[in-house]
DNA sequence: CTTTAAGCGTCATATTTTGACGCATTACCT
DNA sequence: AGGTAATGCGTCAAAATATGACGCTTAAAG
């Protein structure tokens, strides 16, 4: 009855990456779960453990123990089919937009995910492999390429509040080296950006992930500037900026375009009006955004702005500049 | 010894929503690992188990146990900080990308997340609750509701290829009954659409998930139309068609565009080239798709189309058409 | 080469696990 | 409603296992 409790105990502390010892499993217990053993049953514990589950020890002598490299994450309650498939789904959803080297940390769920999913396929032949998709209506980027140890040891600064040096390729491509003060991180766009203080100065500034190399975690503390608050300085500085709200009015010609708005709306309040000429009058009050002018300008000719006027008049500007782009002439 | 093993196992057969029985667990450890024991003895590791876990029967007669609702997913090995960091950031950007009930199944999963990370936390003052951000560059939509039992249920009867019966809301807006054999699922830009075929019709069609109503499993198998693939049914109805590869050759007249371009580059082979002029020349080999239209139109007039002939012919075109609109006059 | 700390083998004893059995309780069927 | 079959549960003794004590061995560090 101890020693089954133990022993779940010992299993959880049992890290993936980092090894850990017997002494520390042992004061570890002592301290958090008022059980005081032996160092020896310690070690008996995790012999009998390692021919359960997938555990190594390095062979050295204050030994260090820990999950075998490929194992995989071992979930209980069992994932069941249904949320493995939302794994595959997610998973997949995910590694389209972000940078590789980010996601590794997932690897160990999405096999499990996938192993359960084979489990339960191939009772007759009419199941096939994967049986959701994700299409992006995006074009489809490179996205920079992030190495594993520098995401790794990012993360790890950034939870621990830890500093780190590392050498930035700067716009201008030089390189430099920095003692880094990582304060948050913000993906935008397929770009992972890590909000941060440069030695000692106080103003955050915005580091390219992919940009930085050879960084090395320091023991000290991060330099947080008085009053720091991370949604509000990406607010400020990556989300393009945002006015206030307006009520958008605009004619869309093609019932296409029309059928998927319908089904997810712009705005709650939007509102869509058949015109006798066979057009679609759209209103709905949406952010003043960049995103906005973005989104309506993919439609091309196919939408008409009608109002506010500010952004009529710009459009009709833009269009007038388009057309001197490709007819000069007029 | 032998206990561990059979807990481990008895736990892994506990499933979080449906029940299981004591006879089930007997039968299962004697058939799938050749473990006989009596029903009392998994009786009395239930009562073990559920001392040490959230699990908890019904206390009918042939008692029914299963984790309880609320439990997080427990995982082991400990789910570590960068994990759940990088947990936390996937269900942020795929919770801002897709319909809520479809995601639920991972829930479990984000609340180990954050339990880890609240555990490492608060140190020092100088934490604050989350440090990564997912900022989107695109409008923001309502993604439209499916409901938590219709996913749960479309889930199921796709992955065990089972038919169901559903109300469909069809596009003129009138309600019908059906009879479907689901064949895959397809998330294209917040809608989440499901492939399959109707009643005994051979030809796979559409269903968007959130016009499913009231559906339930039935016990026939789907009805599989003869060579019927996903992926190629997907290409063709759903991507965008897409076409051949194309050289791409454009001119940006922003550094700030040129810039991102540069981090993220369109293509493998993308070049850029400063223009005399102040004007960027960018080349790339690029599909020639719906989605990169939709991209070069974004910039609107900040970009100008130089080859394929076809293309840029397509875009005078447009600008003029556009042009048109708003200055009828000319 | 020494010192120290950790790993490991063994043994006797305390503790726990397990199968057996029988009674109590619940669900189900007619 | 009453009978029946199946399941849950308490108890006990035997078998199996876990544990602390002790001392020898071995690896790492200075």
């Amino acid at each position: 009855m101890d020693s089954l409790y133990r022993h779940w105990l010992i299993l959880r502390m049992i890290p993936r990456r980092r090894a850990v010892g017997v002494n520390e499993i042992r004061s570890r217990l002592a301290t958090e779960f008022n059980l005081d053993k032996q160092a020896r049953m310690i070690q008996r514990d995790l012999v009998f453990l390692s021919r359960l589950f997938p555990l190594e020890s390095d062979g050295r002598k204050p030994s260090g123990w820990k999950w075998k490299e490929e194992s995989s994450a071992y979930d209980i309650p069992n994932m069941d089919p249904v949320t493995a498939l939302t794994f595959k789904l997610a998973a997949e959803y995910v590694g389209k937009m972000l940078p590789r080297g980010i996601l590794t940390a997932l690897r160990p769920y999405v096999r499990i995910a996938e192993e359960r999913l084979r489990q339960i396929a191939p009772p007759n032949l009419l199941s096939w492999p994967d049986k959701v998709r994700v299409v992006s209506p995006n074009l489809t980027r490179v996205p920079p390429h992030v190495p594993e140890e520098i995401s790794e040891m990012v993360y790890t600064a950034l939870l621990e509040g830890r500093r780190f040096t590392a050498r930035y390729i700067r716009m201008d491509e030089e390189e430099k080296s920095y003692d880094v003060s990582p304060l948050g991180m913000a993906f935008v766009d397929g770009l992972t950006y890590l909000v941060a203080t440069l030695n000692d100065y106080d103003d955050p500034i915005l580091l390219l992930l992919h940009r930085v190399r050879e960084a090395s975690l320091l023991e000290t503390t991060v330099n947080v500037p008085e009053g720091f608050d991370l949604d509000r300085y990406i607010a400020e500085e990556l989300s393009f900026p945002v006015g206030w709200d307006i009520k958008l009015k605009a004619l869309f010609c093609e019932r296409s375009d029309i059928l998927r708005l319908r089904e997810s709306p712009i705005a709650e309040d939007q509102r869509i009006r058949e015109l006798k000429n066979g057009k679609f009058e759209i209103t709905a009050t949406v952010a003043d955004s960049f995103q906005l002018r973005w989104w309506l300008r993919g439609y091309g000719e196919r939408v008409e702005v009608l109002s506010p006027k500010k952004l009529r008049d710009e459009f009709a500007m833009a269009a007038r500049k388009l057309s001197e782009i490709y007819h000069p002439s007029q």
